[in-house]
DNA sequence: ATGCTGACTAACA
DNA sequence: TTGTTAGCCAGCA
């Protein structure tokens, strides 16, 4: 089975960014990781790239770089992201502390075989050891 | 096959 | 703080 997944792979891809909800953000590695395998963040870039037609239906424009910031040019992902009600500070970054998507339901996530995102908490002092990864 | 590139990230200086 | 290095996976010359 580790033949041609990838186009598999993208569409698992574009199935997780589709679960974002709108006014929230996710990253690429965030991404990379709840679909495992075969993905990494630069991937899921270069999937997100690839999207042509259906950039209507998958909200691309909710996976932003590490930290925050955008990382694609030309685009008016900002445009997009600012009439979600994401707001950008002065450095044109979003705070993920407050935009940050939690990722998938659990439940969500083991039925359709993806993972859940390793505990990174909003803060960094609450930890939920809910989310073990049982590997 | 080898090497470079890319909507990336983490570690190190 | 910024800049560089290495790791990562797939596509292409």
């Amino acid at each position: 089975m580790s033949t041609g997944n990838e186009q598999d792979v993208i569409e698992r891809i574009y199935v997780v960014v589709g679960q974002v909800p709108p006014g929230k953000v996710t990253t690429y590695g965030e991404v990379a990781t709840i679909v495992g395998g075969g993905s990494d963040a630069r991937f899921v870039g270069q999937a997100l790239g690839m999207l042509g037609d259906r950039a209507s239906k998958v909200p691309w424009q909710r996976v932003l770089s590490r930290g925050g910031v955008i990382s694609t040019y030309g685009g008016n992902q900002r445009e997009l992201l600012g009439a979600e009600g994401i707001e950008f500070d002065e450095k044109g970054k979003v705070p993920m502390d407050r935009f940050r998507w939690s990722g998938p339901e659990k439940e969500w996530a083991e039925q359709h075989g993806f993972q859940t995102l390793p505990s990174r908490g909003g803060d960094k002092k609450e930890e939920d050891k809910s989310q073990l990864s049982l590997l």
